[in-house]
DNA sequence: TAGATTTGCTTAGAGTCATTAAGGAAACAT
DNA sequence: ATGTTTCCTTAATGACTCTAAGCAAATCTA
């Protein structure tokens, strides 16, 4: 009666994987990074410590797979967030998915937190699912950009303005990456994503405290920056109150 | 035989708690954040554990006095750089401090790294050695601006073209910490910093190793973007080549 | 359907960590 | 010389990661 090599073990043991990233999240959300540990999040559902190998190879392959649950969750409503608006109004679209970034980002603290923070720990492979979810979240970004720019292309800088050391690395990046983007134009969209996502990494981990108790009117003023940048009218696509 | 007040023992005892901070510091740096532990520390300079409990509180306070010593360090060898120009040149004087600040950086990157990922760990009481040498750091910026606003005051926004909120934080801000520069003028200057300091954040965390190799020249291409919202002339004080 | 195999869990155990407690020996003070 | 302070030790508790050995139920195979 199962689907075609699902059988009824794999469904279970698809759940239980789920409950265990769900206990691991409660754990960060609840008592901070330090307390996901494989026996507490073991505890958390009534099992005990080892038989958790069963199911992630140790404790930083869970850490891996939480992760790449919270990089999916941001990409889709980020994705939700820019497809409220028709393909072509790409002002509104790439506002409306940084906006949701941040909102993400500051709803979800803890999370956001933890997937920056996170490439402190050891070396990453490039096809764990870690890695895959967040090349995925960066194509949200990218994608809205070579749309806008085939659509509308925005200023970049002449050729001869761009340092020759970046347009190497820009070009080996766009090369191993397929991106269909002129270097420059990359350029220009890195310098922007820079901006925003530090901006938001700073906030997220507390850096900017000593001065500011809420950096919403900041990111939406960094917004306001770079939408010109982009060839976008920030005015014109006032998608809400730039409050927090 | 003793000067006023030194004895011989608070001298051993200083001693120790030097040799301790370094055992740490080269544990951080030949094994990475997770190796700096009490008993590693300890079994690194030949005693055992416990004893470490008579120098420094617990892990907590050690890693603090480590990240203390980070951010001396980093403060020294950016106001050597300061003051390898004279007093009235601002432009340079501010480059240098920039330059130093990313060159102890990636000189440093286990330390840099950790200064930055640690405030994840809990909350942190003002008076600690960490918030000292930590505003000590912030100060030797803000001084800097404000000699080059009083000298030479930089462009700022109109009042009115200033978001209340941030208006309203920063006029906090500069309260409780005395800066005497009026919000508008801070408000620039944090801008500046949110850039730069971001920019380094990013690259020590490895956020940007997707597209970038070496962020010699993005900095200092963020440097060349920064320097006229101070009203600085970036050209006139290129103070060396533009390479990692 | 009986037997073999896989899977999911258990407990036991080794080695690490932070931290507290208790005690000995040396340095220092009077 | 005696008492006190200081520095360090070992012992012990309870947490953690992870491996090993083993039991029982689910699943597969013939």
């Amino acid at each position: 009666m199962a689907t075609q090599g699902v059988s009824r073990r794999d469904r279970v043991r698809q759940a239980t994987l789920a409950e265990i990233r769900a206990a691991a999240r409660r754990l960060l959300i609840e008592q901070g990074p330090a307390a996901v540990t494989i026996n507490a999040v073991a505890r958390e559902m009534g099992m005990s410590g080892p038989a958790l190998y069963h199911y992630f190879a140790g404790h930083e392959e869970l850490v891996g797979a939480v992760t790449a649950d919270f990089f999916r969750e941001l990409t889709a409503v980020m994705e939700a967030a820019r497809d409220s608006y028709p393909a072509g109004d790409h002002a509104r679209r790439l506002l409306a998915t940084c906006r949701a970034m941040r909102t993400w980002a500051i709803t979800h603290r803890a999370e956001f937190g933890w997937v920056f923070a996170s490439p402190i720990t050891s070396e990453r492979r490039p096809d764990s699912p870690r890695e895959l979810a967040g090349r995925d979240f960066e194509q949200v970004f990218l994608e809205e950009i070579t749309e806008l720019w085939t659509a509308r292309p925005f200023p970049v800088p002449a050729p001869e303005e761009l340092d020759p050391s970046i347009r190497e690395q820009l070009r080996a990046y766009t090369a191993a990456t397929g991106v269909g983007l002129p270097v420059e134009a990359v350029h220009v969209f890195l310098s922007c994503w820079i901006r925003l996502y530090g901006l938001l990494c700073m906030e997220v981990l507390n850096q900017l405290d000593f001065a500011y108790s809420d950096l919403g009117p900041v990111y939406e003023e960094c917004l306001r920056e770079i939408a010109p940048r982009l060839g976008l009218d920030y005015d014109a696509a006032a998608g809400r109150a730039p409050a927090s």
